[in-house]
Order: C-alpha cells, then sequence, then structure tokens
DNA sequence: GACACGTGTGTGTTATAACACCTATTATTC
DNA sequence: GAATAATAGGTGTTATAACACACACGTGTC
C-alpha cells in the first residue's frame, strides 16, 4: 500500500543511503501535505504561514507578542516576518502598537478579525489533517512523531 | 533527547489531535532539515530545486527529459518549471533542444559542467545527510521512511 | 482537409521569499 | 556620563513562487 519514492518519481537508480531515501522522502511528503493543506487556507484568502502567525497570537493572548517572538515560534523559519505581519495588518488580522515601556517593542496582537477567521478554520483544518493522516492508528502516530522529533535533534 | 515542539515552539496549548501533532512535526522537521540541506547549494550556487533537476537530468541520461517529465519527478510541486530550466540554462548547467519528431517537445540534457558540479555535490551532500539523519539506526529510518510513505498514501 | 480537442510549452503579472543593510532605542562599560 | 555594544524593528533590492492565460503543435473525427 505505501508506494515506494523511487517508483513515485520514476527514479532509475536506487537510492545512496537511508539517510537519502528518508531525507526524500521527508521533503516529498512535507510538500505534498502542506499543498493540500494550502489549498484550504487558500479558499479562506491566507497562506499557511499566515495561519501559523494566527495560532500563535491566538496562544499568546491580549498582550500579544514582539516581532522577534512570533519569528521564534513559527513552525518553519521565515527571514521577513515584518512584511509578513504588515500584510495580515493591512488585512485587518493582526495590529500593532508600539510599547511605552520599551519603545524599541512592538506589540502584535490578534484582532477579532483574526479571531473570527481562525474559528472558522478550525474545523476544516481539523478536517484536513484527519483526512490526511486519520489513516495512521494512534501507535503509528505517536512513532512518526517521535521519530520526527529525533531526525530534528542532530548533535 | 527528542525535544517536545510544543515546547520548542513555546506553545502554551497542546495540540488538538494527533494528527496535528503529526502535521506539524512534518512541517517543522522538513523545513529545517531542508534549510540546513540549502546551505550546502547554496555554497555551490544553486538551489535545493536546482539540485533536484539535476539529478533527475543526470539519472534520464543522454536524451534528457521534457518540461513535463521533469516536473512530474520533481519531490516538490513547482509550477514554473520553464522559468526554472531557463535559469539553469543560463547558468549552463542545462540545455533544451526542441525535439525534430514532436515540434511541441523540448528535450533538456543535463551538460557537462552540470554533471561536474553534481559530482562535486555528491559528497558534501551525502555528508550532510549524514550529519542530520546518521544518528538514527537502519531500524529507525526504515521505519521513519515506511510511515512518511503511508502518509503519502490518504484515500 | 477542416474542425474540435488535448497536450506541451512559454509569457505576463503579482505576491512572497531571501538577503543585506540601516535606524532607533536600550543596556553596558569605562 | 560619553562611548560602545546589543537588541528590536524596518527598508531596499533581487530572485523565485504562484497563478492565469495564450500560443504552437499534434491527434482524432467527420
Amino acid at each position: 500500500m505505501a508506494p515506494d519514492l523511487r517508483t513515485e518519481l520514476k527514479q532509475t537508480k536506487p537510492f545512496r543511503s537511508l539517510e537519502e531515501e528518508a531525507m526524500l522522502n521527508l521533503s516529498r511528503t512535507a510538500a505534498l501535505l502542506e499543498h493540500r493543506l494550502g489549498d484550504v487556507f487558500k479558499a479562506h484568502g491566507i497562506t499557511g504561514t499566515q495561519y501559523n502567525v494566527l495560532r500563535i497570537l491566538r496562544g499568546a493572548g491580549p498582550n500579544g507578542l514582539c516581532r522577534n517572538e512570533v519569528r521564534d515560534r513559527l513552525v518553519a523559519q521565515v527571514p521577513d516576518v515584518t512584511r509578513l505581519l504588515d500584510r495580515m495588518e493591512e488585512a485587518s488580522l493582526v495590529e500593532r502598537e508600539r510599547s511605552e515601556v520599551d519603545r524599541r517593542l512592538v506589540a502584535t496582537r490578534i484582532t477579532k478579525q483574526g479571531l473570527k477567521l481562525l474559528e472558522q478554520l478550525d474545523k476544516p483544518v481539523a478536517d484536513a489533517h484527519h483526512d490526511q493522516l486519520g489513516h495512521l492508528n494512534q501507535t503509528q502516530l505517536r512513532s512518526l512523531i517521535e521519530l520526527l522529533g529525533m531526525a530534528r535533534s542532530a548533535t
């Protein structure tokens, strides 16, 4: 049932190592699943990264977070958080206010409209996750999560 | 040792489902590993996607492949393969020639320079793979590959 | 051989990513 | 308390991704 990546990509040559095979499987799987998930976000006018920011800010509460804190909590590394937030502010999903205490800081908060959008997305996103990974049982999901965690913990 | 993603991202709320946790782990792991691998490519003036194209064309041999065949074999989905190949042709890594048999087709082949670059990259890329995933044993790598394959095979 | 259709490729445009650099404010050192 | 470093944020520019569209060629049908 589980398709072999080499067949999937019509590759003629075998992988040179198990590490290489794992890395390519990882890239392809992430790209495929993110692409499908991206369709859900796109239907609501945002990108996956923007969805991530909204969830981070919802979790942060009414005080909001400054730019670098948002950056550090993003799942994927984004070098230009300023303009990402610019676009979201333009879309009225977040609001920003310079701190009075430390005038270097700019707190970013999620707006009511941003919260509303997130609520609308909660179910379709959960459905998409279930569609894509629901056929793995709990043991398999836990094992996958564990192995991915190990993969990130290279010395 | 394997870090918990929730801690890693300073998340206050638990994941809503195992599927969600697996998806986020997948995205983050792929982004991290691809980013580090990207540094290797960047040091040689190309991107990860371009490296992928070179490997595809090396595997295809002297007849080359047409654009859509390249597109279908790419690990990640790229909508604009034409200009990707334009840039690589500009860099003398590939060459293109319109087919005499079917004048719609344009065969793309890897050049000697492209082959040379690939050879230079073979070792550093293998090293990077080993650095990043070498601490997993064979059983773990096979298990990871198997689970990722299953994740791609959603109905 | 004229027509509709499918396929392969390329183009125009906009949005975003990526990278290097710059400014403002605060903390630190002497 | 003046100089220096460190931190937070923003800007300018280029490259690439993403999307819709248009053109060229081949195939099948009548």
